[in-house]
Order: C-alpha cells, then structure tokens, then sequence
DNA sequence: GTCTATATGCGGATAGAC
DNA sequence: GTCTATCCGCATATAGAC
C-alpha cells in the first residue's frame, strides 16, 4: 500500500488502535494485539505513548477535531440558512462514513471508559462541536422552520445522523451525498423546502422560489 | 424500599448487573463488584448465573422483550396511522426512558462483548422489533407521507429516539409523553398534521381536518 | 527505537465445607 | 444457597540490554 508509507508512526498506530477499539471494543483489545497488528511487541508501543489510555485519547481527540473542522469549514462557505445547514449534515456525514469512523465509533462507544480528567477534556471537545450546531438551530427555530425546543432539535438531528455509522454501507445507489441529501430532507423538511430560494429582503422572511422535492416523496399529488 | 421485597434472588441480580453495566460498562464491571452490591460474594452469584455473559445476555434479552411487548400493545391500541406510529413512539420512549432504560443502554453499548452465538441470539430479538416498525412505515411511505426509503426512515427514527436514552433526563417541562409528541412531530411531521383527521372514504386518501401544531412552530403566518 | 523478560495485580470461574 | 479459599490466565506497564 502506497498511502501508509508515509506516515509517521504514531499516525499509524493510531489508526491501527483505532481500528482494533471499534471492531473489539476498548476493554477487549489488549496492547499485545494493538502491538501485534503493527508487527511490534508491547513493550516498544509504550515508547511510543505512555498507557493504553493515552491511546483511547488520541484517538478521540484526532477523531473530534477533524469533523470540527469538517463541519466548521462547511458551515462558512455557505451564506444562507438552508445551504448552511445541508452542507453541515453533508460534511459531518462525510467525515463520519469516511476516514474518521473508527475514530468517532470509538468516541460513541467507549467515552465510559475515560478517567475523569480525560473524559473532561474529551467532553469539552464534544461541547465545542455541538456548539457549532447552536446558531444555525437557533435562527431555524426563531423562523418557525423548526422545533422551538433547540436543544430537542439538536440531539435528535445528532443521534439520527451519528448512528448511520452504525448501518450505512457504501452503495452506488446511495452515495453519502445522497444520503446527506435525503437525511436533511427527513430531520429539516421545512428548510430542505427552501433549498435555492431567494430572500424576500422587505418583510425579511423567506419565501420558497422552487421547492426541491430531492425525489423522496412520490405519491403526493 | 417495599419494591425490592417480592422480587425473585435473579431478577434482583439482573436489575442491579444491568445498573453497574450501563454505568461502569460490561468489561470494567467485576463479578466481584456486582455481588458486592447485593451483599453476597462471588462464589455465590456463580450458584444463579452461570457465567458473566450469562448474566449480560439476560440484561439484553428482558430489555428488548420488554420493548418488543410494550410497542406490539401501543400499535394494536391504534386504528389510524398516524396515531399508530405517535403510539408506538410513545410506547417505545416510555420504556426505554423507564425501567428499560439500564438494559437497553447496555444493549446498544455493549453487544460487541457477546459471543457469536449469544450475539446470534440478541440480533434476532433485536430484528423482530426492528420489523414491527416496517409495516407503519411502509403505509406511509406508500401514502407519500414521508421519504420512499423506508430502511433509511426506520433506521433514523431509532437512532433518534434510541440518543435520548443518553441525554434526556425527566423534568415537569418536558415529561416523557411530551417528549414522545415532539420528537413525532419532528421525525414525522406530515403524519404529524394528520393527527386526528378523518379518512376520506370516497378516494381512499387522507385528509387533515383540523392540523395540530403541538405548539412546536411558533413564528409560522 | 525495538527487543526480552518480568513485576504485579485483577479477572472469571471452581471446589467443597457448611 | 452462601461461604472461603484458590486455580490459573491475561492484563498493563516497566527495566534494561542491544
């Protein structure tokens, strides 16, 4: 394999752990397996990071931090509200079905096993991504196109979107953008409506210009 | 407590092995801590479960039974679709968020410390409830009333409704029916509209009569 | 940086007295 | 049914040679 030459050694230990973490489980992978995997022995990880836990960190803290930037990034190239938020499930969905799935399964799975000073620093990364997720639920709701209860919106809209790692499987028929597409359809069918519409800058509202159906709903008429 | 008096020596042990479970998680749980608990010592809780995994295969398997019997009875109770699918969200929130909420954590968290065959055993429970689900969501689909792919609406309700089992926790504002109303509201929000309306036995379709709002949209004229 | 060898403790499970 | 005592293996982590 050409992509694992260069990366450097903690990078691929930390995918390895975190390969092994999601399959088995934190508590079932033992460091001989990790070390095994990689064609080492135990001792020679413990050079590389200091207790098994520190591991369980990196690889959350790799994991949170990229689909913060995913998400970050995303939500700044959009202007309007609908477009913001699509791009938000698009990319959170990408980085959660793509390279970082083992990652955030693990963070799902196992934050039961951090020490208390590492789950505070695991959960404070947590915070600072379901925060990126405030602004956009709470200018949805102020217009009516949500829930009032934003808090309700944003759990509901995160457990839905994080357990498809739990059950999707790449599929030509139904890529993540299509998957992304259809989610958003489902958990914001009032913004998913206003996809392209135009702002009527008078009244302030806004107004649907060509309500996209995204092809979801067949017997409607 | 007068509730702990009448229960049998076994289901006393499974209550508080699904308690330490969901709190400690499976593998960071002993045997020894579970039979410190109840005030025995090891030796004794291997005279009424066989083994650890016995024990967590019992918590799984009384946990889905139970749900599987709470959602059958709310779905039998309803005529009409929409107060068919809001029942049985609401039948599955009140167990799950009540006395099932120990063992259907520890059922969504720790399946993977199953052996194959135990795992064979809890996938069946899981997947016929999983099918009580299919026939609801397959009329509304058929009606247009929510996205055509019904393994994707399934499996986003679930998630949804599964997460709250994470973040919830009971308040006079917001009690548990009132959650159930909401987060039907938000998953389903076309059979939403159609709570309480008539059929139109002419054409065979559904109309609403009088749409309620559950107070949810606040800012909608 | 990686190895071998090992310290040290806790895990599930069992045997047999009472 | 519950206890005490114990078997035995595997876990994380360390020490020190190379």
């Amino acid at each position: 394999m050409a992509d694992s030459i260069d990366i450097s050694k903690r990078a691929l230990i930390l995918r390895t752990a975190a390969r092994l973490f999601r399959q088995n489980g934190y508590e079932r992978t033992s460091v001989r397996q990790i070390a095994e995997a990689l064609e080492m022995t135990s001792g020679s990880l413990f050079y590389h990071y200091a207790s098994k836990e520190d591991l369980l960190v990196a690889v959350m803290e790799e994991g949170v931090r990229d689909v913060l930037a995913a998400v970050s990034k995303g939500l700044a190239g959009e202007a309007r509200l609908p477009e913001r938020v699509l791009a938000m499930v698009q990319c959170h969905l990408t980085a959660l079905l793509g390279p970082n799935l083992d990652a955030l399964t693990v963070m799902m799975y196992e934050w039961r096993s951090l020490s208390p000073p590492a789950h505070q620093r695991i959960m404070k990364w947590r915070d600072a991504y379901e925060a990126l997720w405030a602004p956009p639920i709470g200018e949805a709701a102020a217009l009516g196109l949500v829930d009032a209860d934003t808090v309700l919106v944003r759990q509901t809209v995160l457990g839905a979107l994080n357990w498809s790692g739990q059950w999707y499987r790449p599929d030509r028929r139904l890529g993540v953008d299509g998957l992304a597409l259809r989610m958003f359809a489902l958990l914001f069918p009032r913004l998913s409506e206003r996809l392209g519409a135009s702002v009527d800058r008078d009244r302030g509202s806004v107004d649907a210009l060509g309500p996209m159906r995204l092809g979801t709903v067949s017997s409607e008429a």
